[in-house]
DNA sequence: ATAAACTTTCGAGTTAACTCTAATGCAAGC
DNA sequence: GCTTGCATTAGAGTTAACTCGAAAGTTTAT
């Protein structure tokens, strides 16, 4: 029932490299991997389930910082609970935050490529070679 | 009319640095800044106004790398107007679709605060000194 | 007239987030 | 048993987008 998965596996799961899955661990970001008799890494479900947790964060522009410090309550248990939901909470107004000003800016462009749009017909109507 | 501003005073009207209107300059992305007697730049409007274009741009994810192409199309004048605007539609699309999975991982953000919440309550009501 | 505060260029340094290399060892196929 | 391919580590290299520093000229304030 605790099916592990080589590093390899995690990668294509994931869409991480092996790479990076190292280097998320080396940055504490992934914690306590078990390993095999040869020192080779064996992923459980748990986590996978965390790094695909992770993408998500990075998805949503977290920094890998930012990460760490809740990778860091993480491993403290239960207790932080409180204090990592309030971490995500900051963080989703940050994201919210930053969709506005992405609508805005979007709306923006729109008019730009409408503006555009006329000076085209300015410029194809007054071509020499009409 | 044509008032023209030092590089002080467009660091301060655009929120660049001094370094970094230097380094766009360099970059291409901005050209043909007039200079006085003494070498010192002099911006005019028009180019305060290409400056904040190029923020709301930079504002909506698009690279460095894609604003000078954009400012070498603009350079070769009024022929470049309509792969400028595809360029920008292309562009348009690309923060649309982001936009979209922005939603989604906030989504499931939202949920994850949601599970946060009982798990709280979980652990509270099962503490040894409740 | 001299110090403080601007300007210039060139090139080096920084930060984030990977990404790759080298040296070495284990493992599966023929 | 040997080759091919996977794993390990430590550390170096990359890319984007700045950011800073040094050396030198200019302008402003006292």
């Amino acid at each position: 029932m605790d099916k592990l998965l080589t590093i390899q596996q995690v990668a294509a799961a994931t869409s991480l490299s092996v790479h990076t899955l190292r280097y998320y661990e080396k940055m504490n970001l992934i914690t306590s991997i078990q390993r095999d008799e040869n020192g080779y890494r064996c992923y459980s479900l748990e986590d996978i389930t965390w790094i695909e947790f992770l993408n998500r964060l990075k998805a949503t522009g977290m920094t890998i910082k930012k990460m760490i410090e809740l990778a860091e309550l993480r491993r403290q248990g239960d207790s932080t609970l409180t204090a990592r939901r309030k971490f995500l909470e900051e963080h989703y107004k940050e994201v919210q935050q930053h969709m506005i000003e992405l609508q805005n800016n979007l709306n923006l462009l729109a008019n730009k490529i409408v503006t555009y749009k006329e000076m085209e017909n300015n410029y194809l109507n007054n071509r020499p070679n009409k």
